[in-house]
Order: C-alpha cells, then structure tokens, then sequence
DNA sequence: CGAATGATCGGCT
DNA sequence: GCCGATCATTCGA
C-alpha cells in the first residue's frame, strides 16, 4: 500500500461521537477485493446511528441479539444487514467495544475499476444509479451480509477504509434528517445524515 | 410457530 | 410518483 492510500487506523473508528466519525468518513474511500480485481469509492453520504438512544437504531435500547452482536463490537467492524429481502446495507461500527454505534454509507463516487462494478450491478453505462443509495453500492463493490461481523483493520480484510488524500471541507458538508426512518419518533428529526454539497453522487433519498 | 416489518430499488404509469 | 418484490429478523402467542 502506498503512503498515499493509507488504512485509517483504529483511533479513528473508535472516537466516542459517532457524528464525527460520520463527517470523518466522508472524502474516505471504501475499498473491496475478493480476490477477482479490487473496486473502490469515495464516500460522498452517510447516516449516524447510535444506541442506546436513538430509536432508529437496530440497537436501540441496547437490544443485543445475533444480528446487533457486532455492533457493540470496537469500532472498525463491518455491520452489514439485509433490508427490505433484497438489500444488503454496509455500516461502520464505531465506538469503543459495548458502543453499540455505527455507520451507514449511503452513497460513493465511483474511484477505481468502475468496469467490474458496472458488470456486478448489470448496467452498460456509468450513472449515479451505480453507487448512489446504500443497497446499490453494496452490489457495486461486492458486499453482502456474509461479510458482517468482520474486523476491516485486519490486514486480511476483503473490505477496508482508506485515506488517498481527497478530503472533504467542513464548509462543504450538509447535513438533513436521517432517510427512510419515519418510524423513529422524535428521533426522526435528527440530523444525523451528512454528505457531500453539491456531489452529484449523493443519493436522492 | 405465525405474522408483521423494514436504514431500498427499479419498473411502470 | 407509486407500488410490488422478497426474506431475515423480531416479537408475541
């Protein structure tokens, strides 16, 4: 790896605000390789979670079973969940082990081998559609929920997060209410989504 | 064990 | 803009 593409380190995953780690991410590349070409994205929009306060959560309350296990887990695990039978939704894990806190990526910039992600999505021609939306970029990059649970700081890691030297401004980042949780109550409300201004890659919603 | 419910997407009108 | 797909997970009986 060079110096330029660097894994961010667990420090960074492990901060107790899961807000911050949320705006840390973007600019930050999500990176898989299952052994058949490696594929990345710049991550352009994400959605913070947190128990066992936030009634949007899967954890709320601190509900622990199989499925959560991972979320207490230290920061830098991979949650990756299906939803609606189709979906399978890729999370980073924040906090220090028994935070159940974490990340949704809602939306990547296509960075590098966009071929292998235009044959896992089946589409001939480059469009938002291919990474923006947290199930499509999913299938762009490979990721199913087979893979959670896993510690992307290990080296062995087919998915990892990291720095190449893109960064994203504090001035350029715009929160809005978190999508698709109206079920939530109050906590419906929060502002807990932050992406990219302006970035044509940022899902619609 | 049965029933309800999604942190969504894409096709059709 | 609306609607159906499709199934793991969760909870209550």
């Amino acid at each position: 790896m060079s110096e330029k593409n660097r894994r961010l380190p667990r420090s960074f995953f492990t901060r107790s605000d899961v807000l911050e780690v949320s705006r840390g991410l973007l600019g930050k590349y999500l990176v898989t390789d299952f052994g058949q070409g490696r594929t990345a994205g710049r991550i352009v929009e994400a959605e913070a979670y947190r128990a066992p306060d936030d009634k949007a959560c899967h954890a709320y309350g601190n509900r622990f079973t199989d499925r959560t296990r991972v979320m207490f887990a230290r920061g830098g695990h991979a949650y990756i969940y299906l939803c609606y039978g189709i979906h399978h939704l890729f999370n980073v894990v924040s906090g220090v082990e028994g935070m159940a806190h974490a990340v949704l990526i809602r939306a990547l910039e296509p960075a590098e081998n966009t071929p292998l992600m235009l044959q896992r999505r089946r589409m001939q021609r480059v469009a938002p559609r291919l990474t923006a939306g947290p199930g499509v970029l999913s299938q762009a990059l490979g990721i199913t929920r087979k893979y959670t649970g896993i510690d992307m700081l290990d080296s062995q890691s087919p998915i990892w997060i990291e720095e190449r030297n893109a960064p994203v401004a504090e001035e350029e980042i715009a929160a809005s209410p978190r999508i698709g949780v109206g079920y939530a109550e109050e906590c419906a409300e929060w502002e807990w989504r932050f992406f990219v201004k302006g970035n044509a890659w940022v899902s619609g919603g």
